[in-house]
RNA sequence: GCCGGAGUGGCGAAACUGGUAUACGCAGGGGACUCAAAAUCCCCCGGCUUCACGGCCGUGCGGGUUCAAAUCCCGCCUCCGGCACCA
C-alpha cells in the first residue's frame, strides 16, 4: 500500500483528542512557552488556504518548542460577535446565535482537519455569557477609573438603513450597500480615554520584538508631536481666546491670519451679522460632505471670512479669522495660526484667496512657494538673527512669561469610539436614569444578556435594535427602585478581542477573568502570529486594555506580545474584465470590455474608446477557458480576454482556494508542507495547486524510506541496528544542526528543503540505521506530524513522538576533515582546491597558486596579492 | 504626496555577518525500468559563444566604494501594502 493520508491522518487527530496530547496545564518546573494566533471571527464562508499559514507555522513552531522542553499553551477561539451574522438576521430573521454556531462548528472542523495542535479544552467564545459577563466587568473597571465617558460625538448617519457607518462603508457619500444618502450628526456615545495612555503606547514599544515597521506605523498613530500653545485675544476684545496649537512658534510674525475649522465652536459665536449667512452656508455645505470627498479635492483650498479678527498676542495687529475645512475639527485645537510664508497649505489658501504672505524665515523663495524648512529668523523682532530652533525656544519663553501660551504636546490619535449601534454585541453593564445620570450594575448583576429578538433591524430613527424590547430597555435602579433605562448602544467586536489572550490563561474561570497564578505563569504571549492588516488597531487597543490591567494590578506585565509575526497574505490567481452595467442591474446586456481597452484613474475605470464609466467584473477561476494561445478567456462571451490578477482571496474575486479540497487530494500533511515551503513565512505569495504534487511526492518518498511493499501489504523496511555509518551520522548531525536553527529563526522554507536533502542522502550508500530514521522522523514531525506519528509508531514506539526530546547534534560531526575552496584571479572563479581543515594560509596560497587554471589567467604575471578567506575561498589579485 | 516592503532562471524561491549567484521545489528535456502506460529512479536545465577545453555577460536601471557587491553608498524605474491637508 502506498503512503495514504485518508488513512493515517484522523487517526492521529484522533488520538490526540483522546489522549490530550495537547492540554496544558500549568507546572512551575517547567519552562513556558505561550504561542498565539489571531482568532478568527467564523465567517459563513468558511476557511480558505491562506487562513490556515499562519495557524501552520504557529503549529511548527509549538510542537518544535514541545520537544524542546517547553510546556506550551497553544489556544483557539472565536471572535464571534460581528456584522455579517447580524445582517444575516436581519434578512432572514434567523438568531445571529443560531448563525454563529453553525459557523463555529464549521471552522472548528476545518481546523481540526489541519491536525493544528490546539489545546481544545480552552477554547472560548466572545459570545458565550461565561465570557461576555467578564468583558462587561472590565467596562465597570474601565469606567470606574473614568476612562470610559458618554459624549456627543459626529457619526456617519445613515437615515435609510437606520445605522451609523464606518469611513470605508462609505463611498462619494452613500452607503456601500444599497446607496443610500449618509449625513454627518451627532450622537451620544460612549468614549474611551486612549488618549491618556498616549505616550505610555509609544514609548513601551520599545520593550518588545515586534517587526520595526509595525512599531513605526504604531508610533505614528499616536502621533505625538511637541510644540507650542498660544493663545490668540479677539481684537475687538471680547471674552473669547483661540486656542492654537503649533510646531513652529518661531513663524509667530508671519502669521497674516487665523483659520477655524467648519465645526469649531467659536465660529457661531464670532461671527459677523453681514458675514453670517455665507458661513452658515459654508458650514453646512462641509457637513453635507464625507471625509473622504473633503480629503479627495484636498488641492483646492476654499474658505470664509467671519468677519471677525484677532490679535497678533505680540503685535497686537488685527488679524483676520477665517474658516475653511483644511483646518480640521479632531486634531489640535481645531484652529490654526495661519502662516502662508512658511506653511505650504497656509500658502495655497492665501495665494487662492490673496491674502498677504510675508517671510520670517530667510531661505526659500516665497514667489514660488512656502519655505517650510529651518532657517534663519527675519522681520520678526526680538527673534531677528536666531536659528529655527533658538528661535522656537525664544517665542515660547517670551509667551510662558506674558501667559499667552506654554509648552503643549498634541497627539494624532483621538479617543476611542466604543457604542455601536447594533444587535450583536456585548450590552453596556449601565442603567441611564431619569435625573440624566448614568449608573453601572453591580457585578453580581453581570453577564447583562441580550434581549431576545426576532426582528434585529434597527427600530426607528435613532434607535438601535436593542430599543426593540421595551420590557428589557426599561427597568428600574435597584438602588432605589426608581425608574431605569438600559444603554441601547453595544460594545464594538474589538472588544472581545482585546483581552482574550489572558482569558485563554485560565478559560472557565467563574470567579474572575482569570487569575493570578495563571496570568503570572503563563503571561506575556511570547510569540504572536496574525496578519498586518491588525498592525495599528487591533494591537494599539489591546496594548491600551493590558496598561490598565496593568494599573489596576491585574497583570504583571507592561506589554501584552512580547514578539509578533505578521505573515504574508496567501493570494489567489483571479480572471478580470469590465462591463457598463454599473447598478448591477439584471436583465440587461451590458457592453464589456477586456482590461486592454479600458483605463484605470485611480479608483474609477472608464472604456477608452467611448469613456463610458465601468465596472470590474470577475469570472470565477475555475470557469476560465484558454484560447489557442493559451490566453484566459470568458466561458460565455466569444473572444472576451481576461486579465489575470494575484489578488487577495475573496469570494467576489473568484478566486478562493478551500483547504477541504487540497486536503481531500492531498492530505494535511502535503498541504501543511506546502504552506510553509511556498516561502519566507512573512512574505504574501500566490497560490499554486501546481506545486503541492513536489512536497507531496516528497511526503511519499519519506514513506518508502520506512515501508515497503510486499505482495499484497507492506512491512517495515529492514533497518540497521546501531547509530549509521559515519557518512549518515555527520548528514543527520548537520540535518539536526541546519534544520534546528532554520526554525528557531522562523524559516520553516529552508528547513524543509534541508529534510528533502537528508531523506534523499540518507539511504544512498548503505541501508537506513534505525538512529538515524529516528532522528529524520523528529526533525520532521512539526512540519508532517501525523506521517511522523504513524511512522514512528511502526518503529515500535506505543507513545506519541510530541514528547520525544528534540535531538541533538553531536558538535564533532559537524566538523569537515577537508574543505573545498574556491580560487579566484582578481574577483572572478577560477578554479577550486581541496585542503586539510587544519591547513594554514600559507599552505592553502601554496595550493591555489599551484592551480593549472590560475598559471593560465595569471600568463606569467605576479600575483600582487593573495587574500585567503577561511573556510571560503582565496581571491589572487594580479 | 508621505511611510513601509519587494524586484534574482519559464515559475515559487535560496545565498544567515560583503566571500564559489541560482540550494530546494514546480514546469520542461533526455534516459532507465515496462509489452505499454502510470508510478518510481537517474541525468540535463540563466544567456551568448566555442568541435571541445574554455571564454564573455548576467541578481530592475545608471553610477560608486572594495581584492571581492544580490548584499554597502548615491541617483532613478516598476510593483505591492498602509496612511492621507496632523498645523
Amino acid at each position: 500500500m502506498p503512503y495514504e493520508p485518508k488513512a493515517i491522518e484522523p487517526k492521529w487527530q484522533a488520538y490526540w483528542r483522546e489522549h490530550a496530547v495537547f492540554a496544558a496545564k500549568v507546572d512551575p518546573d517547567k519552562p513556558k512557552f505561550y504561542v498565539l494566533d489571531m482568532f478568527p471571527y467564523p465567517s459563513g464562508e468558511g476557511l480558505h488556504v491562506g487562513h490556515p499559514k499562519g495557524y501552520i507555522a504557529t503549529d511548527v513552531f509549538s510542537r518544535y518548542k514541545r520537544m524542546r522542553g517547553f510546556n506550551v499553551l497553544h489556544p483557539m477561539g472565536w471572535d464571534a460577535f460581528g456584522l455579517p451574522a447580524e445582517q444575516y438576521a436581519i434578512e432572514t430573521g434567523t438568531h445571529p446565535r443560531a448563525t454563529t454556531a453553525r459557523n463555529v462548528e464549521n471552522f472548528r472542523r476545518q481546523l481540526q482537519s489541519l491536525g493544528v495542535d490546539y489545546d481544545w479544552s480552552r477554547e472560548i467564545n466572545t459570545t458565550d455569557p461565561r465570557y461576555m459577563r467578564w468583558t462587561q466587568w472590565i467596562f465597570r473597571k474601565l469606567y470606574e477609573r473614568d476612562l470610559a465617558y458618554l459624549a456627543e460625538v459626529p457619526v456617519s448617519w445613515c437615515p435609510a438603513l437606520g445605522t451609523v457607518l464606518a469611513n470605508e462603508e462609505i463611498i462619494d457619500g452613500r452607503s456601500e450597500r444599497g446607496g443610500h444618502p449618509v449625513v454627518r450628526t451627532a450622537m451620544r456615545q460612549w468614549m474611551l480615554r486612549i488618549t491618556a495612555y498616549a505616550d505610555r503606547l509609544i514609548d513601551d514599544l520599545d520593550e518588545v520584538d515586534w517587526p520595526e515597521p509595525i512599531k513605526k506605523m504604531q508610533r505614528e498613530w499616536v502621533g505625538r508631536s511637541v510644540g507650542t500653545r498660544i493663545d490668540f485675544e479677539l481684537a475687538n476684545g471680547a471674552d473669547e481666546t483661540i486656542e492654537v496649537f503649533t510646531t513652529r512658534p518661531d513663524t509667530l510674525f508671519g502669521a497674516t491670519y487665523m483659520v477655524l475649522a467648519p465645526e469649531h465652536p467659536l465660529v457661531e459665536k464670532i461671527t459677523t451679522p453681514e458675514q453670517r449667512s455665507e458661513v452658515e452656508r459654508y458650514v453646512e455645505a462641509t457637513a453635507r460632505r464625507s471625509e473622504r470627498a473633503r480629503i479627495a479635492d484636498a488641492k483646492e483650498k476654499t474658505g470664509v471670512f467671519t468677519g471677525a479678527m484677532a490679535a497678533h498676542p505680540v503685535t497686537g495687529a488685527p488679524l483676520p479669522i477665517w474658516i475653511a475645512d483644511y483646518v480640521l475639527a479632531t486634531y489640535g485645537t481645531g484652529a490654526v495660526m495661519a502662516v502662508p510664508g512658511h506653511d505650504q497649505r497656509d500658502y495655497e489658501f492665501a495665494k487662492g484667496l490673496d491674502l498677504p504672505i510675508v517671510e520670517v524665515v530667510s531661505g526659500g523663495d516665497l514667489s514660488e512657494a512656502a519655505y517650510a524648512e529651518d532657517g534663519i529668523s527675519v522681520g520678526s523682532d526680538f527673534l531677528n538673527g536666531l536659528s529655527t530652533s533658538d528661535a522656537k525656544q525664544r517665542m515660547t519663553d517670551w509667551l510662558e512669561e506674558h501667559g499667552k501660551g506654554g509648552r503643549a504636546v498634541s497627539y494624532k490619535l483621538r479617543d476611542w469610539l466604543f457604542s455601536r449601534q447594533r444587535y450583536w454585541g456585548e450590552p453596556f453593564p449601565v442603567i441611564h436614569l431619569e435625573d440624566g445620570t448614568t449608573a453601572l450594575l453591580d457585578e453580581s448583576e453581570l453577564p447583562l444578556l441580550l434581549p431576545e429578538l426576532d426582528d434585529f433591524k434597527p427600530s426607528g430613527e435613532f434607535e438601535p435594535p436593542l430599543a426593540r424590547s421595551r420590557e428589557w430597555l426599561e427597568t428600574t435602579d435597584p438602588a432605589t427602585g426608581a425608574p431605569a433605562l438600559r444603554d441601547t448602544n453595544t460594545m464594538p467586536q474589538w472588544a472581545g478581542s482585546c483581552w482574550y489572550y489572558l482569558r485563554f490563561c485560565d478559560p472557565n474561570n467563574e470567579q474572575a477573568p482569570w487569575s493570578e497564578e495563571a496570568e503570572r505563569y503563563w503571561m506575556p504571549v511570547d510569540l504572536y502570529v496574525g496578519g498586518a492588516e491588525h498592525a495599528v488597531l487591533h494591537l494599539l487597543y489591546a496594548r491600551f486594555w493590558h496598561k490598565v490591567f496593568y494599573d489596576l494590578g491585574l497583570v504583571h506585565t507592561v506589554e501584552p506580545f512580547q514578539k509578533l509575526l505578521n505573515q504574508g497574505m496567501v493570494l489567489g490567481y483571479s480572471y478580470r474584465y469590465y462591463d457598463d452595467n454599473l447598478a448591477g442591474a439584471e436583465g440587461v446586456e451590458p457592453a464589456v470590455y477586456s482590461s486592454s481597452e479600458v483605463r484605470i484613474d485611480g479608483e474609477t475605470a472608464t472604456a477608452i474608446e467611448g469613456g463610458a464609466e465601468l465596472k470590474a467584473r470577475w469570472v470565477r477561476a475555475e470557469d476560465v477557458q484558454r484560447d489557442a494561445d493559451r490566453r484566459p478567456i470568458h466561458p460565455d462571451i466569444p473572444g472576451l480576454v481576461l486579465e489575470e490578477v494575484t489578488e487577495k482571496m475573496s469570494k467576489s474575486r473568484g478566486n478562493v482556494v478551500s483547504p477541504d479540497d487540497v486536503i481531500e487530494r492531498y492530505g494535511t500533511d502535503s498541504m501543511r508542507l506546502y504552506e510553509m515551503f511556498m516561502g519566507p513565512l512573512d512574505k504574501g505569495a500566490p497560490w499554486s495547486d501546481a506545486a503541492i504534487p513536489g512536497v507531496h511526492r516528497f511526503l511519499q518518498r519519506a514513506y518508502r524510506l520506512l515501508v515497503e511493499e510486499t505482495g499484497g501489504g507492506e512491512r517495515l523496511v529492514d533497518l540497521a541496528d546501531g547509530p549509521g555509518t559515519p557518512d549518515q551520522q555527520r548528514l543527520a548531525a548537520r540535518a539536526i544542526h541546519g534544520v534546528t536553527e532554520d526554525i528557531e529563526a522562523m524559516r520553516f522554507n529552508t528547513a524543509i528543503s534541508k529534510l528533502m536533502v537528508f531523506s534523499r542522502e540518507i539511504g544512498r550508500d548503505a541501508a537506513l540505521s534505525r538512529e538515524v530514521a529516528e532522528v529524520f522522523l523528529l526533525l520532521l514531525s512539526p512540519f508532517a506530524p501525523h506521517l511522523a506519528e504513524e511512522l514512528w509508531q511502526r518503529l515500535g514506539h506505543p507513545q506519541s513522538l510530541a514528547a520525544e526530546p528534540w535531538p541533538t547534534a553531536d558538535a564533532a560531526l559537524l566538523e569537515e576533515s577537508t574543505l573545498t575552496l574556491a580560487v579566484q584571479v582578481n574577483g572572478k572563479r577560477r578554479d577550486e582546491i581541496e585542503v586539510p581543515a587544519d591547513a594554514d594560509d600559507e599552505t592553502i596560497r601554496r595550493a591555489a597558486l599551484a592551480s593549472p587554471a590560475v598559471a593560465r589567467q595569471l600568463a606569467g604575471r605576479e600575483p600582487k596579492r593573495v587574500i585567503v578567506v577561511p573556510g571560503r575561498l582565496v581571491n589572487i589579485v594580479s
